[in-house]
DNA sequence: CGTGAAATATGTATCGT
DNA sequence: ACGATACATATTTCACG
């Protein structure tokens, strides 16, 4: 499906702040409330809007440990991978996976509560597979920046 | 200031899905639409809730490159990690920055359209910087997993 | 896409526990 | 301090032009 310019800055706008009501949303791209609800609702179900989800701040619920691990196999067979990606994508410390290109694998980021919990996914995650070859941890002392939004084409504003 | 299990079944709730409204929240938690209003709201000015986004489908807004870059520097100096930090989270293909222990001193997450985006984003960032000793690119070729909702203690449901 | 009206939701004031 | 009820305001959503 074909976005037009309007579309764009609706994206633009909700990845920004999902708050704004629909008539001030509707009043900031010049549309009719009804006009832009049904162009939002047209997003949400092309799946272009996957979601919208409050962001929390993690200082603030406890100390968070986030750690970026980075994993290399040892064979480079699909089903190999693909039974790797299964664990480490269903457990719920693993909020990114990304499959890489070069000497890694995959980069892994994961979020704990401790040094504890961290070894119990260690256990749960890259011992349990035995075509991983190796990884390496690195542990975050600030997350200097978290930026859901991409690039539509369009300036929010 | 401290949450009780109520304000963290909220949070829950709405780091998965922020279009609830509040009634519909509010008669999930058990509380009356005002009670569960004052509470989102005072969880909001605390901080806990830092923002409400729309999460898009980068697949479908034309191709987005994902690239992991770890980032090693020269002098372990504050002053020149700074002004590292500075250029990298004000570029906006930087998504996200975390400054990690080890042999790496930040890895950082970009979004770029092409490689030659990325060429451009590493001459203003990277090669800018005169105290940056080098630098390792992983380019993404699926993200798995994107996850922003973090443990609260309490469960969605 | 816009208008206007009906259905929902939000927000406030007040009272009770 | 916290929550419920009732009421006023605002928003969403539908039918129609």
């Amino acid at each position: 499906m074909s976005l037009d310019r309007t579309d764009r800055r609706i994206l633009a706008i909700l990845q920004l702040d999902a708050r704004l009501t629909n008539q001030r949303l509707a009043e900031r791209i010049g549309l009719s409330p009804p006009a832009c609800l049904k162009r939002v609702r047209r997003l949400t179900e092309s799946g272009h809007i996957t979601r919208q989800v409050a962001i929390l701040d993690p200082e603030r619920l406890g100390p968070l440990l986030h750690i970026v691990v980075e994993v290399t196999m040892e064979r480079d067979r699909k089903d190999l991978y693909q039974r790797f990606l299964l664990r480490a994508v269903a457990n719920p410390a693993v909020k990114q996976c990304y499959q890489v290109t070069g000497e890694v694998d995959f980069v892994l980021v994961v979020v704990v509560p401790d040094m504890n919990a961290y070894d119990r996914f260690c256990d749960d995650v890259l011992y349990a597979d035995d075509n991983l070859r190796k990884f390496r941890t690195l542990v975050s002392r600030f997350r200097n920046k978290f930026d859901t939004a991409i690039d539509v084409g369009e300036p929010a504003m």
